[in-house]
Formats: C-alpha cells, sequence, structure tokens
DNA sequence: CTGAAAGCGCTTACAG
DNA sequence: CTGAAAGCGCTTACAG
C-alpha cells in the first residue's frame, strides 16, 4: 500500500493464494458459494487483505454492463425537500452497493438528451425522476425498466406516488373541524400532477362541506417566500378574506407569514395556516406550523428500493403510494369571532 | 435507437464513417486536432449521430485509469449549506464534463476505509471533503493530489479557506458600533477548525474594543434548534444577560429567536442576533437575520474547479480563501436603555 | 469444485 | 494525416 503503484489486480491475487484468477473474480463478485471450496475463499480474501486489492470497477462495469451507479434527477438540489430525498435515495443504495450520483436539471428543456447520453455511455444504470415534465415517449420506451417516477406518472414507468390527496383532505377537515369557512388556496405555479391534485382535493373537500370557493381564494406563487409574500397580501386584502389558507409547500408558509405579519394579523388567532412538506423550516417558523408532512427522505429511500428491484430483478415493480400525515402544531386555531 | 440492442460501439461508426476506429476514438477523445483530417471528422460525427453512438464510459475508464467522477464527502447533505456545497460542485462538474456522486458520512468514523475502497477500485477520480475529522496521515498521503479539503486544514492538502476571522470581525465591529457591550458567542459544538476560529475571532474582537468576556457568555450547542433554544435560554436567563448573541450558524439562530420568544424578549428591541450562513432561513426568520453570508454554492464550484487543476494539470494547487460578507438586516439595533 | 480463455469497448503508443 | 494492434482488469460460459 505504500509503494508506488502496487495497484494489485485479481492475477496478484490468484498468485498468492495459489489459485486461479477466476476463483478471485468469483469470490468478489459474490457468487463463490458452491462454486469456490471454503478454504480457497478463505485464501483469497487473506491474500486480498495482504495486498489492499479492490476490484476495478471500470473492468467490472466493462464486462458486466452494469455500474451500480444511479443517478438522481432533480431540479434543484438546494431545495430541502430535493436534499432530503437525496439523502434517503443515497442511504439505500449505499447499502445495497451502489452509488448515487446527482443530475441537476435547472431550466434545461433539453433534459432528455442528458439521460439518454448517460444511458447509452453506461455510465448509470437506472434513474430517479423527481417532478419533471414527462418524458417523451421514446424516451420513456428506452427508460422502461431503469427508471422510478416520484410523484408523477408518466407511461406506465413505475412510480412513487404520493397520497396527496388525503393529506388534502385532513388539512382541509382540521380546518373545518375547528371552525372555519373561509379557506384560501395558495398554490404553487409549478405544472406538476402533485400540484394540480392538491387544488382539486381542496375544492372537492370544499364542495363536500358545502362551502363556497370565491375566486379571489386562489392565488399562485413561485416557489420563493417573496413570491408567497406577494400572492398571500393579494389573499389577505381581498374584499372578505379568508379566515385559513392551505399552502402547497412550506416555503409558501413563509410567505403567508410575512404578508400576515405585514398587514398585522396574528396567526393563528387572526389566520390559520396548513401547509405541506414538514420541512425544517416548519419547526423554525413561529407559531410552528401545522402541516402534512411529506416524508422525504423515506420516499428517496423507497424509491432507490423500487430501482434496484427493476434493476436487478428485472420486474416492473408495482406503483407504490406513500400515505401523508398532518402533522398538528400552532399555526392553526379556531377563527376569531 | 428503436431496434433492440443496437448499442453501438466505435467500430460501428468507423465503418459507417469508412475510417479506422482510432480515428473514432481520436475525435471522440478530443485528440483530433492535427491528427485528423477536418473532412474525417465531420464524416466520423456525422455517422456517430446517425448511429446514436457514445463512446463507453466503462471502456474508457478502464483504458485511461480516470473515470470523471468525483465524490464529494459530507456528514450529511439534508443540512442546506452542504445540499448548496453540492449545488455548486455538481454545476462546476457538469461543465468540465465530469460528475458528482454522494458520499454521506453520518456519524462514522471509520470513513478512511470508505475513500480508500473508491479510490483503489477506482470509481472516483478525486473528492471534496467538507468539514470532517482530518485524515490519518497514512490516508493523507494517498490523497495526494486528489483531494481538496473545504474549510478545513490538513497535512498539506490544499484546501478552500473561508476567511471566518474578518467575517467574525465584521460582525463584532458592528454590533459594537451599534452600542453593544455585552456579547454572547452561542457556538456548535462540533469539534472543527471553522468553529474554533470563530470563537478565537470573537474574543480577539471583544479584547481589542476593550470589552469583557464573562465565562457564562459562551454556550455551545449541537447543530439543532432546538438543542440551541436550549442553550440561548441559558446565556439570555445568566445574571446578567447578553444584549447581543452571534451565532456559529443559522440554525443556531433560530433556537436564539425561539428563546427570545419564550421569555418574551423582543428582536432586535431586547436583543440583538447575528449568525453564520445566510442559508434560506436567514431571510425566513422575523425579523430577518443580520448574518454573515456563507456563499457555498460558490464555495463547492470553487472548491470543484481546484480539484480539476490538480487531477488534470497534476500541479498542487495553492489553498485558496473565500472572503465572507456580512449581510445586514432587521436582527441587529441599537441596545435598549 | 477449479482453471484456461475469450472478450467487454475503448486509448494509446507505434508504424507507416 | 491514418491504421493495425496491444492491452486495461475484470466476468462468464465452458471444459474438466
Amino acid at each position: 500500500m505504500q509503494e508506488k503503484q502496487p495497484r494489485p489486480t485479481s492475477f496478484d491475487v490468484a498468485r498468492r493464494a495459489g489459485v486461479s484468477q477466476s476463483a478471485v473474480s468469483l469470490v468478489f463478485g459474490g457468487k463463490a458459494e458452491g462454486r469456490v471450496g471454503k478454504r480457497t475463499q478463505e485464501a483469497i480474501l487473506q491474500a486480498a487483505r495482504e495486498l489492499g486489492y479492490h476490484p476495478n470497477r471500470a473492468a467490472r462495469t466493462l464486462r458486466s454492463g452494469r455500474s451500480r451507479i444511479v443517478a438522481l434527477v432533480v431540479p434543484d438540489v438546494s431545495n430541502p425537500y430535493f436534499a432530503a430525498v437525496l439523502q434517503g435515495a443515497e442511504e439505500a443504495a449505499r447499502t445495497s452497493g451502489y452509488s448515487v450520483l446527482l443530475a441537476q436539471l435547472h431550466e434545461e428543456q433539453d433534459w432528455q438528451h442528458v439521460v439518454l447520453d448517460a444511458l447509452t455511455s453506461r455510465a448509470v444504470d437506472g434513474f430517479l425522476f423527481c417532478t419533471l415534465q414527462p418524458p417523451s415517449e421514446s424516451i420513456a420506451q428506452v427508460l422502461q425498466g431503469k427508471a422510478i417516477i416520484v410523484d408523477e406518472t408518466y407511461q406506465g414507468l413505475p412510480s412513487l406516488q404520493l397520497d396527496v390527496e388525503t393529506g388534502m383532505q385532513a388539512a382541509m377537515e382540521h380546518l373545518i373541524h375547528l371552525g372555519h369557512r373561509r379557506i384560501a388556496h395558495l398554490g404553487a405555479a409549478v405544472d406538476a400532477t402533485s400540484f394540480h391534485q392538491r387544488h382539486h382535493a381542496y375544492q372537492a373537500a370544499l364542495h363536500q362541506a358545502g362551502l363556497s370557493f370565491p375566486a379571489d381564494y386562489l392565488a399562485r406563487a413561485a416557489f420563493t417566500s417573496a413570491d408567497a409574500s406577494r400572492a398571500a397580501h393579494q389573499l389577505l386584502t381581498c374584499p372578505e378574506p379568508p379566515s385559513a389558507i392551505v399552502c402547497d409547500s412550506d416555503v409558501l408558509a413563509v410567505g403567508v407569514y410575512k404578508a400576515a405579519r405585514a398587514l398585522h394579523r396574528s396567526i393563528p388567532r387572526d389566520l390559520s395556516v396548513v401547509s405541506f412538506d414538514d420541512s425544517i423550516i416548519a419547526s423554525m417558523l413561529d407559531p410552528e406550523l401545522t402541516t402534512v408532512a411529506i416524508p422525504a427522505r423515506t420516499i428517496g429511500a423507497q424509491a432507490l428500493a423500487l430501482l434496484l428491484q427493476a434493476l436487478e430483478e428485472g420486474t416492473a415493480p408495482a406503483s407504490l403510494t406513500i400515505p401523508l400525515t398532518l402533522m398538528i402544531r400552532a399555526s392553526t386555531a379556531q377563527p376569531a369571532g
């Protein structure tokens, strides 16, 4: 290990252990059981340890066609939600001997070719996609058996779904039980199924409770607290302002807090706030935020498990749905008066 | 592209373009200038396009010994700071044709062997290390020319330094100018150079201003707002409580906000707060947080640039120091009375 | 249970 | 400027 360039190969290990190179390969490939004798295996491991041998990944990949690397495709890792998904995925990958490569797609429309490159150059075995525009049909074809879509569905690619409807329903029931009748929705200005689902479930809940939905009870904001603040201000200054606001994400709730403070409305006395995520932000806000928890780390881990299932067993895994739980904290209360 | 298994190789491209396989390799390896005629190059690119050819990464890596993958080693990506470093690193890597693999080290003491594995198996070309215990001497040896340390120094490995001292000095001068005389330090209970530097600079600034430093003006907290809240409570309830608190990180500042609220101290009227990071948290807090910005994304990008310099040019890059800037917001004001 | 051999798809001297 | 050939270090049938 200290000399220059020992960089031992399986041949070196074989020579030292007095066995064939194939035996070494079998042992390190985990295919030794019933093929290589116990003693031989031990001799091989011993020799490998002495030499500091590790199989060359590139050679293995070239020969087997599998890199044991998967790519996580997200728009932006600095978003705490995606960072947590990545964290879960990395942990799950590691326990299975895989590694996770990050692929951020910022604004790129042409992400499809990035994916194709990675695949045809055999750099990665598979993909985890998080909230992106769905792939074109021809790409979806190529991705069969090599990709899991998180929180979207497309073209029969297996996916990890979030039970957003039930989550929103729980949030709305909570508010309605508290006595709220004027409930507005601050949505994310993102064209993704998950956000459409939130709005549909919101409307369904209103309808079921026999509540009305004035046109000015819907606002949309980009994924920043600044824009959310602007949108919330609009909601709070309409003729008959809501007593509660449901937000699509914790980041948006931050904007609501800011707008409320600027307008001298106290949370939760004058205004109740519920959102989605339960990111680090939720317990940092004051009062702490009532929010529908999206267990991002678990999602990353589960999605990765599905992907490995597809990759290793070749079985198209059934899509999985993750339930969401409402975390009731201090930002919701009975409406004043 | 639509048939099963076309998966063209450089031989297929060569055949189609009517040239030798080596010419194809030269073109895709970026070594064609002066070695392959312009026309030939175009013919090759054309043929490759038609076949949907991409060089096989594994073969390239096996032959050349370089994977064009680097690993980012961090304790925890769900921390917004590390997520931002990763973001910057990934962006910089991509523009140079590299990819970033994530290696989280949670609590593992034995990270050294993880690193060695990755290196001897030739899975990655190099490493970016973020705030970890320094490597043992023998490992540092192996890492020569293949690693950049962020915000630490060790064993002559090149590093990206943050000018923490100057940052802290700016924070302290700001408070002192405002008229504060009783300034406490809420530090991170993490044994890393960066945090030691913060405390030293804090003391130096007090000393320079002729201010005293009572023993109960130092508290340490784990990296959670809950623990920081506990520590801040302690600071705020000591016999002669401080009028300002300097925190090692935004996350800790959140704890101070919580403790202050619980004790009915208003920020900034009764208490000024300054911290380090300028993460998303800073502008989410109310009032917005005065903080020494640590440009994590830039740091990731710069560290990656240094690493590539070491990897590609073989020159040990000089260590680089990043200046830090104080962002003055609404959490600091003149002390009351 | 063990070994000899082919070959994955490139890069890179080397010869022309 | 171009081509033939060796070889990177494995995995995997295949023969014993």
